[in-house]
DNA sequence: CGATGGATTGAACTGGTTCAAGTGGAGTGG
DNA sequence: CCACTCCACTTGAACCAGTTCAATCCATCG
């Protein structure tokens, strides 16, 4: 029904959400049943949510291409379900995977013309897009939405400069436990709940690019938190984190027995 | 007089410049005797600039710092003068450079609470400070001020994404390459016109933390590209850039005789 | 002029890469 | 239900780009 309400599982756009709460609605998912926010709480003569006419739904296996490093920047995406990936390629091949997206995250925004990255889907993913032009139109009309996107945006700006100085700075090891905690995070987020068993639906290559290293050194980082008996390892894909403390001081560089 | 009136030398912000234009007022900076951009159009009663009142003028010597990654986030600041040097830290004292502000540039937003980073002068600068709380709260009022601010935050979230590929991806050749071509875009917006002749204000170690490699090797890669004359190398803060085309190449990974 | 501190150069070292060889588990089909 | 295949993951060993440590250079400044 409202393809434009917006996927906003946790409070992770901080103290913009108490506020913006006052005026958006919520309303339950048919696609993946569970409540979702509208991005914009201004309704038009048919009782719809203004944004819900400029959307349209998305549906993407896994390894799809969403958005690719110069197509037209024409849309803004923002995830229903399912886990994207985007990164950004030097003309030889090596790649940097500037970022994981989930449930309720946006992309599209960040750019001019043309997008500066590509998106491609992890899992099968469920996607809700709307033309970047209107959107943008949209923003004067409705400082609510413009508020929103805002925030999100430097909430974004934020983590990336501390992923700048994972990449410039830490050492594989501490690349992997701040890697480890901030999906903790994310997952707590999605779940509304603290949780130490993580997914981790991308794979080996994918966080090495994340991380600025090789899929061999990542294994090789997984197998030894593994032996330590910091995580334990359930397949390649789930975690289960086993000392908070020590992975946390880990990913600073506060020396634990290497 | 109109202290409120921000240092934007050229078009840097994009498209939204031609926008802007339309409705920002020029005028000429008693500080440093250039042509500076209102930020915001909205006189006053007084016929005054709606941010003068807000503002107030700050000068640093080298380096001093202007705020430090505990601070409270009390104010959106805007460079008319001067270089700038953004940091984060790990707790051992690793530094990692999220970037270098000039005239023009702001910084001060990108942050909830606290900063998340610590901002020193490199050259003695002259700076606007606005209470952050109150531009903010501006932002509904004054539609034209909150597009800016924003455009520009989503420049730099596309800047940071190219920055992340360098880090995590490309050598010590190819980050200096990449750094020199970005400081000569830099210098060439505020010169208003291109120049191979660069000036790099900050010292070597800066620029190591900022690529995310030593001194030493930093200094290294300045050698070899000054023995295969791509760069003339004047002091150690000024180089003339010889070759753009084979820089350009080189810093995307392009073959050229190493 | 000597002192100070950034920048450069040299030489040994090492964390992470590269290359190469297993391993295991999910999917297929017989 | 087992055998086979495929591909992502893991492990091992040699290597190397960039670091580390240690001089030395050189511009600036009292």
């Amino acid at each position: 029904m409202n393809i434009a309400s917006v996927h906003i599982p946790g409070s992770k756009i901080g103290n913009a959400r108490s506020k913006a709460n006052k005026y958006l609605n919520q309303k339950t998912c048919e696609g993946c049943a569970s409540k979702h926010i509208s991005l914009c709480n201004v309704m038009d003569n048919d009782g719809l949510d203004i944004l819900s006419r400029l959307s349209s739904d998305l549906h993407k296996k896994a390894k799809q291409i969403i958005c690719s490093e110069d197509d037209n920047a024409e849309y803004l995406f923002n995830i229903r379900c399912g886990a994207v990936r985007i990164s950004k390629m030097l003309p030889d091949g090596r790649r940097q995977v500037t970022g994981f997206l989930f449930a309720g995250d946006f992309f599209g925004l960040s750019c001019e013309a043309q997008h500066s990255y590509t998106a491609e889907a992890i899992t099968p993913v469920n996607i809700c897009r709307f033309p970047r032009k209107k959107i943008l139109g949209l923003f004067q009309e409705f400082p609510d939405l413009n508020e929103r996107v805002f925030d999100m945006t430097r909430t974004e700006l934020n983590s990336t400069h501390a992923q700048m100085l994972l990449l410039g700075r830490k050492t594989a090891k501490e690349k992997l436990c701040s890697f480890l905690l901030v999906m903790r995070n994310k997952t707590s987020l999605l779940e509304k709940r603290v949780k130490d068993e993580v997914d981790l639906p991308m794979g080996r290559s994918d966080i090495a690019d994340y991380l600025g290293l090789t899929v061999e050194t990542v294994s090789r980082q997984f197998t030894s938190l593994n032996r330590l008996g910091l995580i334990k390892l359930d397949g390649a894909h789930r975690v289960f984190l086993k000392n908070i403390e020590r992975l946390s001081t880990m990913a600073e560089g506060g020396r634990t027995l290497s």
